[in-house]
DNA sequence: GCGCAAAATGAAATGCGTTTTCGTTTTCAT
DNA sequence: ATGAAAACGAAAACGCATTTCATTTTGCGC
């Protein structure tokens, strides 16, 4: 008799599920979460939104983004089976899942010319997207 | 009369950049550097080292790699004109620098047919390398 | 309903890498 | 040698994330 190892449903979680419902390939702060969150009136403390983003991140369901420069981690929903390679956009963060052959082919292609096996589920490539791209033309670092 | 607007040599910085020849390629730690710094006689501040290496990678000698799990960064510094892409082992914590055809298509694939700009001198590609991968069989993550 | 153990919550404390502060020291042109 | 610009570095401050732990909530049994 394995003790039930069963998760208590709680009116917290079921906040954070419902916020990201409809914000798909968005990416957000914690605090970001904890302040949307609490302007809807459902206020949520910031260990349990990062326990939340955890749970989340470990079901394949959500991705985290961390930022290069130090600042605080993102984090994003996707749809189903897409936690693989993502593209990020620097300017309006949203997350881009990217599966496709080009991709396949690439990253054989360093697999076997040079000798560097990519784990694709820890790859994260950093740009601008279509609709960004054309605004910051000019000033890119 | 322009002021001058020279940099001053220091001991420490002959130090630093002393200590990254014949270590292209190795990415450390600040605390890792250091230490070795100190134990082979030229202690340099943790500031100083910082410092140091923030110049080195804005002069585009170094490269700095963040630690996805929040461990402290690693710098290495690259051969010249090595600055773009890089392979990053996650058991070495070596530094590749991938420049290839390969590349480029892929680039362009992405921009070209998923409307995306990746900035190749943003991207990082962690997995394992040649002589990890064969240690590593069975337990990546 | 009631009780109870497992689970979750969240404010506060802690941890840790990095940056800032600021008085001291060093460099280098004059 | 003199002095202004630059660099140094210990200590403090900072920021994000995690841990702690007393309290609350959940869900299963009665």
């Amino acid at each position: 008799m394995a003790t039930k190892r069963g998760r208590y449903v709680t009116r917290q979680q079921e906040a954070v599920v419902a916020f990201f419902e409809g914000r798909v390939g968005e990416s957000l702060t914690v605090d970001e979460v904890c302040r949307e969150l609490a302007a809807a009136g459902t206020s949520v403390g910031k260990t349990t939104v990062y326990r939340a983003m955890e749970r989340l991140v470990a079901d394949g369901v959500a991705v985290a983004v961390p930022d290069a420069a130090g600042g605080p981690a993102r984090y994003c929903v996707l749809g189903a089976d897409e936690g693989g390679t993502c593209l990020v956009c620097l300017e309006c963060h949203h997350v881009f899942p990217l599966s496709c052959e080009g991709l396949d082919h690439f990253v054989e292609h360093v697999e076997c010319d040079h000798g560097f096996t990519v784990l694709p589920r820890r790859t994260i490539l950093y740009g601008y997207c279509d609709s960004c791209s054309a605004a910051v033309r000019g000033g890119q670092r």
